[in-house]
DNA sequence: TATAAAGTTGCTATATTTAGAAACTTTCTC
DNA sequence: GAGAAAGTTTCTAAATATAGCAACTTTATA
């Protein structure tokens, strides 16, 4: 625990894991509410790797543990503020990487 | 144009770009805050790559172009669902990466 | 410099998120 | 299995985001 280094979740490895490989059935399609889903988990993963209680980081940031539910569940689509706020609480620094995808499709 | 390859914009090379170098000033405080602005940034430039008014990029949502502008320029919090629907417009491909950084600081 | 195009800003209304509180369910631990 | 701890759900209120529209400002272009 004390000299672990530092640990890195990408989306990738998130949807690898819980929605399938790239070119299964499930993984291209609903991508736009998995990526909501996948944001809850990692956030729980996140938490867990911290040790902590909803109620614990619920009280970091000053809410109740019924929010840190709700955030991890996905219940809703969360505010950006909000999301920060949480990851900044869980000591995680979260970025956005956005790839432009070529206009020309490659052939094989 | 044609035969440009992926194009690949992170938020620390915008954070770079727009703020400041990392032991710059400005850079940790307002960190909240500005990430914030720089997704906005990052949607002006993604749309800009994809040579779109506003206006076009709101078509393709179904919003009016003021929306757009106000996502721009970051007038508010906004939401995981609306940024997703915008860079999916844009055909970019947008994920989250969370880094948690070690409990114990290392010394140099 | 006119004119058009692109982008911004204020105002309004509606929809949605945030949040707390309390009851409930699941999971752990003895 | 009983009790406690952790997590979930439902209900409600409030704050905030989304959105359109129209007027305005800035930027291009003829």
């Amino acid at each position: 625990m004390a000299t672990k280094e530092m640990r890195r979740t990408t989306l990738s490895e998130m949807k690898d894991r819980y929605i399938g490989q790239v070119g299964t059935p499930d993984r291209d399609s609903y991508e736009y509410e998995l990526k909501m889903e996948v944001l809850g988990k990692m956030i729980k993963s996140a938490r867990k790797e911290r040790n902590m209680t909803q109620e614990q980081l619920g009280k970091l940031i000053g809410v109740q543990k019924s929010q840190i539910s709700k955030l991890e569940s996905s219940a809703n689509s969360a505010t950006i503020d909000t999301i920060m706020k949480v990851f900044k609480a869980l000591k995680a620094d979260i970025n956005f990487h956005v790839k432009l995808e070529d206009d020309f499709v490659k052939l094989a």
